[in-house]
DNA sequence: GCCGATTGAGTTGTGCACAACTCAATTGTG
DNA sequence: CACAATTGAGTTGTGCACAACTCAATCGGC
């Protein structure tokens, strides 16, 4: 077994990544990727959207928006615009196009949980908890190294 | 509560991002990413390696590999060199500088484990084989999605 | 030994992530 | 009102991931 197999993060990488392909093969004949997808979950469920809530939401900054916004423009599944009584903000909302997706792909979801081999909702549930309590906690770790480090009695920099 | 909250795939994508960014603070005085680490961890512990077997051990093909062992080399932790008895085989070792490491880096899965909030061996082991299972799943699917597409009754194709 | 198939590594092009930056629009304060 | 500070989105540059490709080295069957 590969050294990095016991590791937590590796696992998560692994993970994440093998489930980023399976999307991939779903996905694939709309032409749409992962970050894409939950983008227009996000639409689907909670409406238009400005970039802002869009990065809340999904935890991506403008950097990472901006372009595949873009592109989901350019693809016609979704529409920015300038919001008139304040010009910083972009509206993102999906286009007919873009709304007619929620039906086609509502297979994709079903699949997903089909082929997970989460026996049940409430095995779903505790990962999914597993996986947040995860998240808080290296938020802290990455907002806050230096308790942890000095804790572990570890220096800041280098040798 | 945003809508992909909800979804176990969201969960690990969130929960791998975050902890990669708690990684960076701590390999950042290396100037070493995430990536980087794993493949530094898998020499440390399992020694030289080929290209080849250190995919199959990070899960990473060649056209991710190649350029970020180029750019270890280049950073004087690892010495790549085509093996005479097999010209197409690359074999990847440790420089003195890159050994090293592994000594002024024993901090760093400590502090992860510290902040982790996993409180002890047995939960990290639990959420490691709920992670394997997944990607086995995801694995599945990703190589057979016919199987399950058709289980669930949707078409292979958009509208 | 010859030659088609396979293997191992690298290259090219696309799409995230993310840091660091720019810039215009807006807000808050005097 | 003036104007410094803040906000929201976009741009630039770097580093994964990964598909699709190239190419040389090796292997297998004959």
């Amino acid at each position: 077994m590969p050294a990095v197999d016991a590791l937590v993060c590796f696992a998560l990488y692994a993970a994440n990544r093998t489930t980023t392909q399976a999307y991939r093969v779903l996905l694939e004949p709309w032409n749409l990727t992962y970050p894409q997808y939950i983008a227009l979950v996000t639409l689907w469920a909670d409406g238009d959207q400005t970039v802002k809530s869009l990065g809340e939401a999904l935890q991506l900054d403008s950097g990472t928006l901006s372009p595949m916004l873009a592109r989901m423009e350019a693809a016609g599944y979704i529409e920015r615009s300038r919001r008139s009584d304040d010009e910083r903000v972009v509206s993102v909302s999906l286009t007919t196009r873009g709304a007619a997706l929620r039906e086609e792909l509502a297979h994709v979801p079903h699949c997903i949980a089909a082929g997970a081999g989460l026996s049940d909702a409430d095995t779903a549930r505790e990962l999914i908890d597993a996986l947040h309590q995860l998240t808080e906690a290296m938020k802290d770790l990455r907002d806050h190294p230096d308790t942890v480090l000095s804790a572990v009695g570890a220096p800041r920099h280098p040798a």
